[in-house]
DNA sequence: GACGGCAATGAAAGCGCTTTCAAAGTCGAA
DNA sequence: TTCGACTTTGAAAGCGCTTTCATTGCCGTC
């Protein structure tokens, strides 16, 4: 009974035969239109189960001029800071009835190659971060496919979402000043990433307001082991503090210390940025970021743009938006002494 | 002299009739056939400059009959596993020409139909873990799109690739037992997801061999959460090891225990499954497993099948895959005298 | 009893591209 | 000079669907 073919799919054409009717009918059947009887749907239905029908989102795509899907480009999904934001931007996207496309750009040359035919894959993109260039950007925007920026530098009338860097950063400070450390490393490069621009010029700026000397810059990637290499580094005269640009720095930092016999926060502070998982177990004052919002609030500004797209030409003005960062303290960055009796803990 | 048209992107049309060819020769010279001269070549090359021209996928795809796309589907994406694997999946699909479709089921009800939705967006598809039920995987792989399923029970004619789970529960638990623990704990569902009924199958078989009793059995979910709650409730009365299901859950016993007055491994052993980041920071003695070659084997196994689907109806067996998994010993399951000097080191 | 109006269906035109097949143009050899 | 072989280009069919527009059949109405 079963009529499975040999390994074709089968199309709206044989659906339509099966049930002795035309395609027009057997499309509208299956788009729940109520301009076909209960008892045609019905034949339709059984035809469809009896050849096992899907129907060819290609040509469904095509036929209307839409892709019903959004992609997404980001640099890796190692580490928890860019794999919540997918999730985040699939979550939404999928709410709003879009296919969600991924590309990771990292260890690619041909990046904005592939970015450039992603966009030709999709209804609406997001770019994140240090991926590809302002060109390919403006390139892009120019066929009109909407596009939204996600902690990257703006690009003239492209829509662009952050997360606060500058201030909190100043807030940190602020605080590793208030324990008594004076003499300050900066562990990543601000040159990599616009993210890392202001969490450095945070740094910065709070430590000239408090009459101290600028701090030393030691550029490095954004990994354990990088960490650990500019710890060693570090430990032959170890600073007061050391900021680093994300957690993983700064674990690798932590365990650089501590196997050159020094500790984390006696003898020096540590502090990270995304707060991780593992920093709680490491006791690492760091920064927790909104990211599952940031990927939900990019698909929706996109959904919303294609509507106004498909509507017509009259183009709201870009938008920017901020979204706040929140300092969490823990052991890393000098003792507490009112700190809650959970060592693993941490408070905002 | 730019020429950007309103919002509505250009067609082949348009470049041909720019270019003063035919949408062939368009076509042609995009495709890099040889068919074209130089001189034409440069002409379609630069109508399509001017006109700021990408070729539309959708049409390419319908005429090409292929979407040049993968579909992965996972429950969720927070914690590294699933991220990596996404990710190794990402990469040996794009270097193969694919691009990726994502889709996450955890909190959505309507799995079934987005699985069988994305199925048709794709010419193959990996499907993970706990995420749709035997019958969808029947009917996607009845129309001919290429399947393979990961970290998941098999099912008829499918491919299937899994990590080791029992033998390496196994050696886990003799560790343990040679640590001199008795009285275990199984923390998480064996009946959620297949990984997880062969570790605890694991534990059980071993200590069955060791004449010990079974362990005792916790389900929960697979959080930082759901562990420290398990571990609150075991602190009344605390086994001599706890193993857990996975990083997280191991991670939230620790914190309960130490939260309880209770230190890890002096009191009790505390095992995970995953080596997480954070797992490295707790001193938690887990297992590794290849997460991102799983993916990139999904990937590249989906390439083949694909191609042999084009080439003709012989369709080889369905493939089986069990990748090897790797005991980390750290401190948590017991003291190791002979311990590296670096606490937060691991060992293989 | 003829006719207007409406509901259900079908025919056919696209959507943007690839590719087959035919036509036109080019060149060298007889 | 003419012919055949080859190279380059164009016309048109089709990929699987949606949707407009036309057609058919049916009902109630005057």
């Amino acid at each position: 009974m079963k009529a499975l073919s040999k390994s074709k799919a089968a199309t709206i054409y044989e659906v339509a035969q099966h049930a002795g009717v035309s395609i027009a009918t057997v499309s509208r059947a299956l788009r729940d239109s109520d301009l076909v009887t209960a008892a045609t749907r019905a034949r339709v239905r059984a035809a469809v189960e009896a050849l096992n029908y899907t129907p060819n989102q290609l040509g469904r795509s095509l036929a209307e001029g839409r892709h019903a899907a959004n992609g997404i480009v980001f640099p890796d999904l190692t580490g928890p800071y860019y794999a919540e934001v997918v999730l985040g931007y699939e979550e939404a996207a999928s709410e709003l009835g879009r296919s969600v496309l991924i590309l990771a750009t990292h260890r690619r040359r041909d990046a904005e190659a592939a970015v450039l035919d992603l966009a030709g894959r999709v209804d609406g993109l997001a770019v994140m971060g240090n991926t590809v260039g302002d060109d390919t950007v403006r390139a892009i925007a120019a066929t009109g496919t909407p596009l939204v920026l996600l902690a990257r530098p703006p690009v003239d009338g492209v829509d662009t979402i952050r997360t606060r860097n500058e201030r909190t950063a100043t807030a940190l400070a602020d605080h590793l000043v208030a324990h008594g450390h004076r003499r300050f490393v900066f562990a990543g490069d601000p040159e990599a990433a616009p993210d890392m621009a202001g969490r450095y010029g945070g740094l910065v700026k709070a430590l000239r307001a408090h009459g101290l000397p600028k701090p030393e810059l030691r550029p490095c990637a954004y990994d354990v082991e990088a960490g650990e290499s500019v710890g060693r580094e570090l430990m032959a005269d170890p600073p007061d503090a050391v900021v680093c640009a994300n957690d993983e720095v700064a674990l690798g930092v932590h365990i650089a210390a501590e196997a050159a016999g020094r500790s984390v926060p006696e003898d020096l502070a540590v502090t990270g940025w995304d707060d991780v998982l593992a920093a709680r177990f490491a006791g690492l004052t760091t920064v927790s970021q909104p990211m599952r919002e940031l990927g939900a609030i990019a698909a929706r500004w996109l959904d919303g743009r294609i509507g106004e797209r498909n509507a017509g030409p009259e183009r709201a003005a870009p938008r920017r938006r901020v979204l706040p960062t929140q300092l969490v303290v823990r052991r890393s960055c000098g003792s507490h002494p009112a700190e809650t009796p959970n060592p693993l803990g941490g408070t905002a």
